[in-house]
DNA sequence: TCGTCGATCTACT
DNA sequence: GTAGATCGACGAG
């Protein structure tokens, strides 16, 4: 059922990300699981991706995890308040990442919002990077992590979509890249009211 | 060492 | 619609 290692080692990172959309991500944390099935991603191409941090091939300790081998998380700190979840892909010193904007949740529920602060489950719960991640009680304690592990892994349940339910685009909030932030790496579901910003 | 800015979300007006 | 939260990376000095 996991994905397996091979699965994140292609070098091609935004056929990958397109890929994801449907896979169920979930979390074992504290003996709890939770998760649900993507429906928004981001990819980001290694060193010659403006919007990526290790454009250039830039390494410091935060970004030393995205230039490990493919198949681990890379789990980092936005704005001083959001933690990012991205899965790392391709081979060890190629840092690709896609980041995962949106899920739609189906497992461990009442965990979900409880971590959200909510009584009833509204549409915004897994909306937006910073959502899903806390959502799922992803921290930076599980950066670095492997998906192969029993703390968070990707499923595929044989959720399919076809290319008339899928968009491409822009991703969201890279306009400091200059040309880069136009290229149409990010890939969600048309019309779905878990995916975030435009979604149409 | 300091100042700026970011792969953002929420609460309030 | 927009301000505020709040920390790591980076460039200037």
């Amino acid at each position: 059922m996991k994905l397996p290692e091979a699965y994140y080692l292609s070098s091609d990172v935004v056929a990958i990300a397109r890929d994801l959309l449907g896979k169920y991500l979930f979390t074992c944390i504290d003996g709890v699981t939770t998760g649900g099935y993507i429906v928004d991603t981001e990819a980001y191409n290694g060193i010659i991706d403006k919007a990526s941090h290790s454009y250039g091939n830039r390494i410091t300790p935060r970004t030393k995890t995205m230039f490990e081998q493919g198949g681990i998380t890379y789990v980092y700190l936005c704005y001083g308040i959001h933690e990012m979840f991205n899965i790392v892909t391709s081979v060890a010193g190629q840092p690709h990442a896609i980041l995962i904007r949106a899920i739609v949740p189906t497992d461990g529920l009442d965990v979900i919002m409880h971590r959200r602060n909510m009584d009833t489950l509204k549409h915004h719960i897994t909306r937006g990077p910073g959502s899903v991640a806390k959502a799922l009680g992803i921290s930076r304690k599980i950066n670095a992590c492997s998906l192969q592990s029993d703390t968070i892994w990707v499923e595929d349940r044989g959720l399919h979509f076809d290319a008339a339910e899928v968009a491409a685009g822009p991703r969201i909030g890279v306009d400091y890249a200059g040309d880069d932030a136009l290229l149409p790496y990010r890939f969600y579901l048309r019309g779905n009211a878990f995916v975030s910003k435009p979604n149409k």
